[in-house]
DNA sequence: GCCGTTTTCGGCCCGACTGTTTTCAGTCG
């Protein structure tokens, strides 16, 4: 069992255990447990199991719990207490904006036992009858729920990456067991890359299509049900596939059909005509197009472009020079400042990186007050000497305040090579306050880079509302770059805006907000993005070289 | 349930903000 399996078990045991009123002291060690499995640098399964007690933040019991769950692959204890509790009350602490502390009141008080229920009692106005509950409270967890419904069935592209790769070697060979020269594609919203996939669709072109459609059935790790020419199915977690099954001289021009949105693709072939083509590429030539990456076909601006050749050249991983924007364990990362370093030296064979870790306000994150952020140049310097020509810069993700101010006065600011400003607190403010809010962070001279610009958790959070336009052309004005947070989670700034940033002359920044050395490889689902945004690498500021970014800092100090 | 002793029991406890209160509890990053 993975450690994040085991964070989440104690994370919802904690919960559970809270809901059920159970010591105080207890829950919070659990609780606390969680964020140390979570932080570990070290697989648990990996360490002998003498030796789990003594790691800081569990002890006797604690260990206990996690090696029965690394044995058993379950906790007799949680699962006691799971059946103690309504299962839809178990669904409502996955509501943001309410902890266990109002579920049980929830549960307790106004025997409510389903989220179907909490959102009618929410309509009904009889939330605020409940002792801590106001107007403004059941307004917040009528969103939440309606959030949380519209994310039903959905997920995040990083959730069924490895899945639909796996899926889609396994049904290969199943296909060419009936023809060996059928071809195979992805589809929809997974060819083109989208943050978020509804359904994954695969198409199979194949010349003996009556055997294939008649073999499908039976291919075992889906249970597919034919409809109209299609074969679907829905996976236990609610994921919806979708295969095609074409003849194979039609493959091409289905392919191109089933991965544009409508509008892309009737715009396309309005211009191609009516045809047989032989590859997409014959498709756009014959419309007078240069050809579309998959990415792109939103119908955005992309025919236009393409009609005027002025298509962008798509930045690509291997553009990518160095990583800004990265946590060590000077803040809540779970790898050192020299470890996160030569992971990207050696690993990544990258130039450069960019630590930011966490400033003094996120105390929760271990944040650098004004000495320790002099402790981590003097270290940087250190490491700089050791790892040249690679390049550590001085970097920190400053909070942007609720009046938009960063919280180190200039003095240490200008310390720093550059400075990453986000907001951590208060999110949710409305689109007036939150936009001057920003606005004032990206004025301040000592902002390099915007981070992640509306706080958005994809399927989780909504973000708080803000003016892109103005917050744009704040950045534009300022010279200040504009990141997009690579965590899957997050892809902030949205890619429908990398277009209008790009226009107006401001520079986009792929930072993954790594955590640990893995989280870089989150740069991939950064780079994905921005490619259906449109950018290309000389506008991308970490696919700048170091000789590049270093003069690119120094001219914004100056 | 963990930790660190004043060594086997008592203390443990982010801070800002919000919405609900009329002095504070709950939630968040």
């Amino acid at each position: 069992m993975e450690n994040k399996t085991i964070a989440r078990t104690l994370r919802l045991l904690s919960q559970l255990m809270e809901l059920h009123e159970e010591n105080p002291f207890k829950i919070k060690s659990i609780a606390n447990a969680y964020f140390k499995v979570d932080k570990l640098p070290f697989a648990l399964k990996d360490k002998p199991i003498n030796e789990i007690d003594k790691i800081e933040g569990i002890g006797k019991g604690l260990a206990t719990k996690i090696i029965e769950l690394l044995q058993t692959g379950e906790l007799k204890e949680l699962n006691d207490i799971i059946a103690q509790t309504p299962e839809g009350v178990v669904e409502m602490l996955g509501i943001k904006g309410i902890g266990p502390k109002k579920v049980l009141i929830i549960w307790r008080d106004l025997g409510i036992e389903t989220v179907g229920e909490l959102y009618y009692a929410c309509n009904e106005n009889r939330l605020i009858e409940a002792k801590g509950f106001g107007l403004k409270t059941q307004e917040e967890i009528k969103n939440a729920i309606e959030f949380k419904l519209a994310a039903n069935g959905r997920f995040l592209y990083a959730q069924v990456e490895g899945f639909a790769k796996t899926l889609f070697t396994q049904l290969s060979k199943w296909v060419t067991k009936t023809e060996n020269g059928s071809i195979l594609g992805f589809a929809g919203q997974y060819r083109r890359a989208c943050e978020i996939i509804d359904e994954l669709e695969i198409v199979i072109g194949a010349e003996q299509i009556g055997a294939i459609k008649q073999n499908l059935p039976a291919f075992a790790p889906l249970s597919l049900i034919e409809t109209e020419n299609t074969f679907v199915c829905t996976t236990e977690a609610g994921f919806r596939i979708k295969i095609h099954p074409v003849e194979k001289a039609e493959f091409f021009l289905q392919w191109f059909k089933l991965t544009g949105n409508t509008e892309h693709v009737d715009k396309v072939l309005a211009l191609a005509g009516p045809g047989n083509f032989t590859s997409e590429e014959e498709i756009y030539s014959k419309a007078g197009l240069s050809f579309i990456e998959p990415e792109l076909r939103e119908d955005f601006d992309e025919i236009e472009l393409a009609k005027a050749n002025k298509l962008p050249t798509l930045i690509q991983y291997e553009d990518l020079k160095g990583s800004l924007h990265n946590h060590s364990t000077w803040s809540d990362g779970v790898h050192t400042l020299e470890q996160m370093a030569v992971y990207c030296k050696d690993n990544l064979n990258l130039q450069y990186l960019g630590i930011c870790d966490h400033s003094k306000t996120a105390v929760y994150a271990k944040g650098l007050n004004e000495q320790r952020v002099f402790a981590q140049h003097q270290e940087i310097d250190e490491l700089n000497k050791k790892l040249a020509p690679f390049k550590i810069f001085k970097g920190i993700e400053s909070d942007i305040l609720s009046d938009g101010s960063l919280d180190y006065p200039d003095e240490i600011l200008k310390t720093f090579d550059f400075v990453v400003a986000s907001v951590h607190s208060n999110l949710r403010m409305d689109e007036v306050k939150a936009t001057t809010r920003l606005l004032k962070a990206i004025e301040n001279p000592y902002t390099t880079i915007l981070g992640h610009p509306t706080g958005r958790l994809l399927l989780s959070r909504a973000g708080y509302p803000i003016d892109y336009k103005k917050i744009i052309n704040a950045c534009a004005a300022n010279k200040v770059v504009i990141e997009i947070n690579a965590n899957p989670l997050r892809l902030d700034l949205d890619w429908r805006w990398h277009r209008y940033a790009l226009e107006k002359g401001v520079l986009l920044s792929v930072n993954p907000d790594a955590h640990r050395t893995e989280g870089f490889h989150d740069m991939h689902y950064g780079i994905l993005v921005a490619r259906k945004g449109g950018l290309s690498a000389d506008k991308c500021l970490n696919a700048f070289s170091l000789d590049q970014i270093t003069a690119y800092f120094e001219e914004k100090q100056a």
